[in-house]
DNA sequence: TTGACATGCAAGTGACGGCTTGCATATAGT
DNA sequence: ACTATATGCAAGCCGTCACTTGCATGTCAA
């Protein structure tokens, strides 16, 4: 559980989750084309590939590999299990 | 929200949200002795007493001075924004 | 006011994290 | 085989973070 949060708590990483979570199957140049253009992260290839490696570890990511390119997919069960840790309080509705 | 991520990626801050969490109005000796009787947390005050600044900073924790105490409440709404940024994939049941 | 209790502030240290740089590996196409 | 493509590995730099130490502030009771 531990790595799940040191995992969210880079914004780039976050960023990457938000482009997986909107279309899963993106590869690594994908992503980073997405990131420089959408949000202007100015990060080489190699420091994206890293925060991949870093959410894959985490479980918030898996991949697959086909041919030479490999495919990244969102995972949100480690989210699930944080809001089974602590409870969420309802908002009032009047 | 980066606030609420880096603070839950400590182990030990964690811990005081299970404290929080299992009850709250707790203050930061109390919290100082559940944290090295329950879990071993060998830190000293001033340690847990930053702790708890980065989580009340991070909107996780209020806080309510009565006298010379001050009893620290545990607040899950940015953990709910977590869960409406990113979906939580239902549990398959067949 | 004096003393004991509960917390706050600030500087210094050691370690971890993110980023870059340079090279290496593997696959697809011609 | 050769080249371009797509990713992987490793060392080094620099900033941030957690923790400690020491002193200061504020509050209640006698």
């Amino acid at each position: 559980m531990a790595d799940v949060f040191k995992a969210l708590s880079d914004e780039t990483r976050r960023l990457i989750l938000d482009e997986l979570a909107a279309g899963d199957g993106k590869t690594l140049f994908e992503i980073c084309s997405l990131l420089a253009g959408k949000h202007g992260v100015g990060s080489t290839r190699q420091a994206i590939s890293q925060h991949l490696a870093v959410l894959e570890s985490a479980g918030l990511v898996t991949t697959e590999r086909r041919g030479r390119s490999k495919f990244h997919f969102f995972d949100s069960e480690p989210l699930a299990a944080i809001i089974r840790r602590w409870p969420i309080a309802e908002k009032g509705m009047p």
